[in-house]
DNA sequence: ATAATTTAATTTGACGTCCAAAATAATGTT
DNA sequence: AACATTATTTTGGACGTCAAATTAAATTAT
């Protein structure tokens, strides 16, 4: 059951609509606020003096983009306040930590990766060492923690964003790995916990918003299977945060043995050391090769089934076939109107399409097969950390608007300048 | 993008909780809506004024339930008006049509099966008799069809709700069968088609809103394999509608054959023909047996399992390992927090729940299976028409308090007296 | 019987929001 | 310099919620 209205909710909604306007579309004019959203040019008036008062929005001075001979009082773009707030993202990977420093425009105005030895860490050194690293990046850039407003983390494997939690990540030997909770008390700053390919489905909707309006599946292959579901133009996460670990889905019962400890997992036959198994033919329940695969290893694989290799084409194939029932069994259950295939696997995509596509049409009635859009984006995993920024930063979004008082941990521009 | 709020979204929402709490809870004084859905006293009295100048609600009369003892003004109840307004709930079976009358509270106060020989009826053929069917049941309950403010449809199979269209079913042998188009132009009602599992789960939403909230996963085994998927409270379904198809979601590739037309079904595994078949040893790509099964052969089957017949009990567990799995998979691209286990099949759950329950440890890793909890209801069929009146009603709530103005199929208590 | 007490519901007045319309501001055109 | 045009702000009315005061309708105490 929704809560109650009263005049209060309308102005947070409408504050909050005028910020993701402006966050999406860029800065424009009052009038232009209010033709796109709908609102009078009264109430925008209002929203903005409001907003401009507590640091949020900024009204733009370069008229550089005017058209002289346009007549009338020459616009005022309206723009979201570069400095209003600094957000950080955390890209956790099996051997290193990279961190971005961002705006509230969402431009990036710092980034570094640091070298950072996770597998063999204990579960709780990792806390400690993420804390000290950002201290460190903080540093480097002249800036305290009271300074950054939320902190976004991203990571492989299964995260509960719920608890803070890494239930299981490649990444580490070790399970159950706190995060959000040594660095929460320790830096004074919220922090969220999410898996990276959640994090791209949401770079991909502010990217693309208008796209992404009912229900999306973002499938990431590489050196492993992630997906980020959108639902009803939301990522959705689930119950504990953990939701769309596509590549832990059940392929065959009792079949290739997986990094997460089960047998069958798609990841097993779909991810760059599921399709090298099968090159090297090592029977299913051999324990998984090691998890990272030198890309240059998958090139030449690449290479030698483009140039004939039977062996080499069956391994794509197989993971082609993979994914196909994989989607085939998403499709039914989940009737999606778009599918969106990326990473850096779909190098190889003329390898596994056709397979995959075949398995499609095997595994899910015509019906409900027609219906989806199957598409092909070329996404950098950078894309991760830019995902990351996005989700941090509609979230600030929110709690400007919500509150109509800034949270006291968003530095506003005179603490930043 | 949320669109824009203004005094009237305000007026609009509170209406709908007014309604919805008492939908939720029964009659009540207004002080105690008040306190439910957090609204001040003047509100409450300002909304239910209008609500009953609509003649939506009613003040009830009756003190019966009042405490003699109590001191102070007695609480004058208020209550849904009964007479606001009447909806028919369709269900489409393979040999009949079942309808039911309902009143704006839910009460059922005429229902009837009419025998319809739908499996060889050609697609055209079934609008026509569905209308003079339709017609027939309200002749029979003095009432014309402007009497009528929503037509609810709940059909086995692939329901296309965005179109109205039945895609595929069991009780049909063609496909494509319109439904909504014929019906709503003939009489002059809304209608809306959907899946009878979906229908389950509105029911189910609508008995104990308070459980499931999040998301849930409902299971109906019998004849068939279907599901009701409950994502953030609310029934999903998906891109066409046609979302949840749990029965038709691959389970092995190239498996057996099923009703819909593809191999290796969970539906042609663990639906009650396809136990059959296991037992029969019919070799898998046979074609599916005539999809009804008499009750009274799977009654014999469960008991020649139970008292030892290998063959049948195998015949279950294979049923068991097939939904396990599909669970599996539904658990690690969903992380649901609930599901629940319902349907005629579940009589037989001793045979089946122990390779179930192994089939999901073995298909998930365990941390993510461990976060959602497993039930089992019984439900009866019957929750497919008190699911399907009970969204209908829901919709009529939403379209009450959306418009202020009563929409103009909806009979008001002057038209029915 | 009558007053006091208790609880429910309504009325009143203040405040916040949106919006239409009028007023003002800032430019180009004639 | 007056006019036309476009953007923004101001004004005043409508409508929502709410706190507080008031009214209503019962029981209990005297």
């Amino acid at each position: 059951m929704r809560a109650k209205a009263d005049t209060d909710l309308v102005r947070r909604q409408n504050r909050h609509i005028v910020l993701e306007t402006l966050r999406l579309h860029g800065p424009m004019a009052r009038v232009d606020v209010g033709k796109i959203t709908g609102l009078s040019p009264a109430s925008v008036t209002s929203i903005a003096h409001q907003l401009i008062a507590e640091n949020a929005l900024l009204e733009l001075e370069d008229d550089t983009a005017r058209d002289p001979s346009q007549r009338g009082r020459p616009a005022v773009r309206l723009g979201l306040n570069p400095k209003a707030a600094l957000v950080i993202a955390l890209k956790i990977s099996i051997d290193g930590l990279e961190i971005a420093l961002a705006q509230f425009d969402g431009e990036i105005i710092a980034r570094k990766t640091y070298p950072m030895a996770t597998y063999d860490m204990p579960a709780q050194l990792f806390g400690t060492t993420a804390i000290s690293t950002v201290l460190s990046f903080l540093r480097d850039n002249r800036l305290s923690a009271t300074d950054i407003a939320r902190i976004g983390i991203a990571t492989q494997g299964l995260a509960d964003s719920r608890l803070g939690v890494i239930a299981w990540s490649p990444a580490f030997k070790v399970r159950s790995i706190p995060v959000t909770g040594p660095l929460e008390s320790e830096l004074g700053v919220p922090c969220s916990l999410a898996n990276d390919a959640n994090m791209i489905a949401e770079g991909l909707m502010a990217r693309d918003r208008y796209t992404y309006t009912g229900t999306a599946a973002v499938v990431f292959v590489g050196y492993g299977v992630g997906m980020g579901l959108i639902i009803d133009g939301a990522v959705y996460h689930g119950a504990t945060g953990a939701a769309a670990e596509f590549g832990h889905m059940n392929h065959v019962p009792g079949g290739a043995k997986c990094r997460c400890g089960r047998a069958g997992c798609l990841e097993a036959y779909a991810a760059d050391y599921g399709i090298l198994r099968s090159y090297n033919d090592i029977v299913d329940d051999d324990a998984p090769l090691s998890s990272r695969v030198d890309p240059l290893v998958m090139q030449a694989l690449e290479n030698a089934a483009r140039s004939g290799d039977a062996k080499a084409l069956l391994a794509y194939q197989k993971a082609g076939r993979a994914i196909g029932f994989g989607l085939a069994r998403l499709i039914a259950l989940l009737n999606p109107d778009r599918i969106v295939l990326s990473g850096p696997g779909t190098r190889a995509l003329d390898l596994i399409e056709p397979t995959l596509r075949a398995a499609i049409d095997e595994g899910v009635v015509a019906e409900l097969r027609q219906n989806v859009k199957i598409e092909t984006l070329p996404i950098d995993t950078d894309m991760i950390i830019t995902g990351t920024i996005d989700a941090a930063l509609r979230h600030l979004d929110f709690e400007i608007f919500a509150s109509g008082r800034v949270h006291n941990t968003v530095s506003l521009w005179e603490n930043v300048n």
